[in-house]
RNA sequence: GGAGGGGUUCCCGAGUGGCCAAAGGGAGCAGAUUGUAAAUCUGCCGCGAAAGCUUCGAUGGUUCGAAUCCGUCCCCCUCCA
């Protein structure tokens, strides 16, 4: 045990009940919301997104919803610096942090912390662009096994984004993303108390996500997309624009696929995200299980505060 | 009734005598994950631990050998009537 102040973290994948349930507490508690999802920060993204709505927001705030507009970008990085000024803030009022959210990467950097690397350059990421355009990106990862052996070797030929972005890190700091991640940072100064809910059956959770899909069909969603598509500034690479739902909306809206198959590959994009952040909670550590919809799962939480 | 085209592994779809358990894509499953992470990427993907076994509408042939050639039958599509 240490003296730190306590803190709650919910996970779970897309579609689990966690807003639900993060609501609750923080009605019936000295609860804070933190939102811990890298789609709710967008403004005007509300119902692809499954963000809280306007009326639960009001009744229990969120932090880290509605921060950005979809041209712009957030990171991982972001998140842990704003994530923990936020929760000392609320420590500070006397309450509990509660961190709600399926991205996991945002917990990861926030529980284990970030080496201290450059940030994201739009020029040097340009201009790595431009040369993988030109020579291919073979040549590139051969160049980044020159400077960074161990990273060439983890990092796949096929993976663009992480190939680009250890180049970046040379490129901008002078010194291999190996050298570089050997620092790191401090571990959270919280009492964290973790939890992850999901459905016990995979077919009930993916029952759910085909669910709510149509609903946020019938809501209004393709509306909503039209109207971003409409502003003329905004585009797919965008990571806003990647965000699942949105982007196949996106390409519906541009002529590229039918409608029946945009709602097909929107489930199906779904599904595949909750796979993936059941890939992070099964190999989370310390974490409490609580299964969808059960009624005792309020209490189990409370019970740890 | 006549003339064509077609039925391939969960789906789409290549494959026209051996190099085919069968390209490719999708789905699915497992995994990776340090400032894009609702992103990006990897592996597996008929059954079997393996030897091997069972597949390409059905059935009967031809052949050393068939998803591929021939006969018959069933089903689907287009066209003529």
């Amino acid at each position: 045990m240490n003296n730190y102040p306590t803190a709650i973290f919910l996970m779970g994948p897309t579609a689990s009940g966690k807003t639900d349930l993060a609501i609750k507490l923080a009605l019936q508690c000295d609860c804070e919301i933190i939102s811990v999802d890298s789609a709710l920060i967008y403004k005007g993204m509300d119902i692809g997104s499954a963000k809280p709505s306007n009326a639960e927001l009001q009744l229990a705030p969120h932090a880290l919803v509605d921060i950005i507009d979809p041209l712009e970008s957030y990171s991982a990085g972001d998140f842990r610096e704003d994530a923990l000024r936020l929760m000392q803030e609320i420590t500070a009022r006397g309450h509990i942090p509660l961190l709600v959210g399926g991205t996991m990467l945002y917990y990861k950097a926030l529980v284990d912390g970030l080496s201290p690397l450059p940030s994201a350059d739009l020029e040097v990421r340009a201009q790595i662009e431009k040369e993988a355009l030109e020579k291919g990106w073979q040549v590139l990862h051969q160049e980044l096994h020159q400077i960074d052996p161990v990273s060439a070797a983890r990092i796949h030929v096929n993976d663009p984004q992480r190939l680009a972005r250890a180049l970046e890190v040379f490129r901008l700091s002078g010194k291999s993303l190996t050298e570089l991640t050997q620092v790191k940072s401090d571990p959270i100064p919280y009492n964290i108390k973790q939890f992850a809910i999901a459905p016990a059956e995979k077919s009930v959770l993916h029952g759910r996500i085909e669910q709510r899909f149509e609903i946020m069909l019938e809501s209004g969603f393709e509306q909503e997309v039209r109207k971003l598509y409409l502003r003329g500034d905004l585009h797919l690479d965008l990571p806003s624009m990647r965000c699942v739902g949105y982007r196949q909306m996106w390409e519906y809206l541009q002529g590229t696929m039918d409608y029946e198959e945009m709602r097909f590959r929107g489930i199906v994009a779904t599904r595949q995200l909750a796979k993936r952040q059941m890939t992070w909670l099964r190999g989370w550590q310390n974490v409490t299980w609580l299964e969808t919809g059960h009624a005792d799962n309020f209490a189990r939480i409370k019970s740890a505060l």
